[in-house]
RNA sequence: GCGCAGGUGGCAGAGCGGUCAAUUGCAUUAGACUGUAAAUCUAACGCCCAUGUGGCUACGGGGGUUCGAAUCCCUCCCUGCGCA
């Protein structure tokens, strides 16, 4: 039974489960949104800026993207009443700067209309930097924790805490401004930029931290939840609860039992993972396992944050959804390309006079229509030359999209578990 | 031929008596990145044993001064510029 404040005008089968794996919990479905459909099991492309990074819009169709998200702190910064330069936010002859200041989001024109994306959108409630301003950034941490052994662990130094989380709300200290941030506001943020699909407010917290300070952080999580429900005014947004609880079992279950329970469309798992039993991985399997049991079948499930290979296979074997990770786009841009065998860093000399294509019948602009080669990108970061980060990305992220489409396409076909163990098996 | 300026690790380029196996950048090598503090960050980078306040060879070649030289002097070779 299908319980949802907006049903009425999304309709009883906004979200339908066209087939379920016969092994596992896989499922191949259609979420329907005011912008269009998405086929589920599918990729979430980053565009925190409200562009994805490196790409014109007009390409986007053509990378195979479903559904985007970008982030309500970034934008209300960014747009709000608050207003201050996008410098991230796409380049420069994509998103002129001028657009960008002076607006407010009394007057903002809506997400779509500014990244000229007509299909389904999401945006995240902002509570992901309550972590990664706040503790995250304190501890040097990120979504997931590195063995403290690795090398290159902690890439990215620690530095100082610049959140205050307290019952209501968080306080953000940025540019030296003081920002509060709730759930009320963050939906109201939500609501104006009018993406498809929006994310109540929440606290993550990390595997750092113990049982007392998850269980209190998740009162206030499902605190914010409710009240992020009872905020909202639009009827032509989804909105998706998110399960918190660290790495606790039995905050796990009470928080996706809690969380399930609300007239949510979705759902969304949420916090980061680490070593505190295993390795970070399996500690996000463990925690699927955990909260997906007492999620609603017939409602969508997004997996926050998550999207290496491996990842999207184990997800979607558990039962969810949609995964949003930043790793296609910012991996581009760091000299990474994606393909069925795994990784490369085009940076090597090893690649220094490949003629081979970045992947051998990849269907992207970069590798269909520019023929890029492998030599030929090398030769554009080596240059530090800013079509490099673009070819790449527009790989990426449709290299992802696609192995997106072809799961999906097993699970239909009935075939899933053996096409996850064909692919895995040709990982390097 | 004369004058001037130089010759430093794969390259560029600091250092100009000890704290120099030598700053830094590039290149190279390895690693990291998972609801975007990130088109970024970390590390290695003469050779050897690899335990080290370790051994060896090194700042064009040779010689010298000095307790001590990449740094000062002499000489040779080479490069650039100017004048013949």
């Amino acid at each position: 039974m299908v319980i949802c404040i907006n049903c009425e005008i999304f309709g009883m089968d906004y979200f339908e489960i066209i087939k379920k794996d016969q092994e596992t919990n896989a499922r191949a479905g259609i979420l329907r949104t005011p912008h269009g459909e998405v086929r589920t099991p599918s990729y979430v492309v980053v565009g925190t800026d409200a562009a994805v990074r490196c790409v014109p819009p007009e390409e986007l169709p053509r990378t195979k993207t479903q559904l985007i998200i970008a982030n309500t702190y970034h934008l209300w910064r960014t747009f709000g009443l608050n207003p201050r330069p996008a410098e991230r936010a796409g380049s420069p002859e994509h998103f002129p700067r001028e657009n960008v200041l002076g607006k407010n989001l009394e007057t903002f024109e809506g997400l779509h209309e500014r990244m000229k994306w007509n299909g389904p959108l999401m945006t995240d409630s902002g509570g992901f930097q309550v972590f990664s301003f706040g503790f995250g950034r304190a501890h040097g941490l990120g979504k997931m924790m590195p063995r403290s052994s690795e090398s290159g662990a902690r890439s990215f130094k620690m530095g100082e805490n610049l959140v205050r989380v307290t019952e209501d709300g968080a306080y953000f200290t940025d540019g030296g401004e003081e920002l509060y941030l709730d759930a009320e506001t963050s939906i109201r943020i939500q609501e104006k930029l009018g993406a498809d699909i929006i994310v109540a407010f929440d606290e993550p917290t990390s595997p750092l931290h113990d049982h007392t300070y998850t269980k209190e952080s998740l009162v206030r999580t499902h605190a914010w939840a409710l009240k992020s429900l009872k905020a909202r005014t639009r009827k032509d947004q989804m909105m998706y609860g998110v399960v918190q609880g660290g790495a606790f079992e039995d905050l796990r279950k009470e928080s996706a039992e809690f969380i399930g329970k609300q007239a949510f469309e979705g759902f969304a798992i949420g916090g980061s993972y680490g070593e505190s039993m295993g390795a970070p991985r399996e500690q996000m399997l463990s925690v699927l396992k955990w909260s997906v049991p007492y999620l609603p079948e017939g409602k969508p499930r997004h997996l926050l944050g998550i999207g290496r290979i491996e990842d999207v296979f184990d997800a979607v074997e558990l039962g969810m959804d949609t995964f949003d990770c930043v790793i296609p786009t910012r991996e581009a841009r760091h000299g990474s390309i994606w393909s069925a065998l795994g990784r490369f860093d085009m940076r090597k000399g090893m690649f220094e006079k490949s003629d081979a294509p970045l992947e051998e019948g990849c269907g992207c602009i970069a590798c269909a229509e520019k023929k890029i080669t492998r030599g030929e990108l090398r030769k554009l970061f080596k240059s530090k030359d800013r079509e490099a980060g673009h070819l790449a990305t527009l790989h990426n992220i449709y290299f992802f999209n696609n192995l997106l489409e072809k799961i999906r396409t097993s699970i239909l076909e009935g075939r899933f578990s053996e096409f996850k163990e064909e692919f895995l098996r040709n990982l390097r």
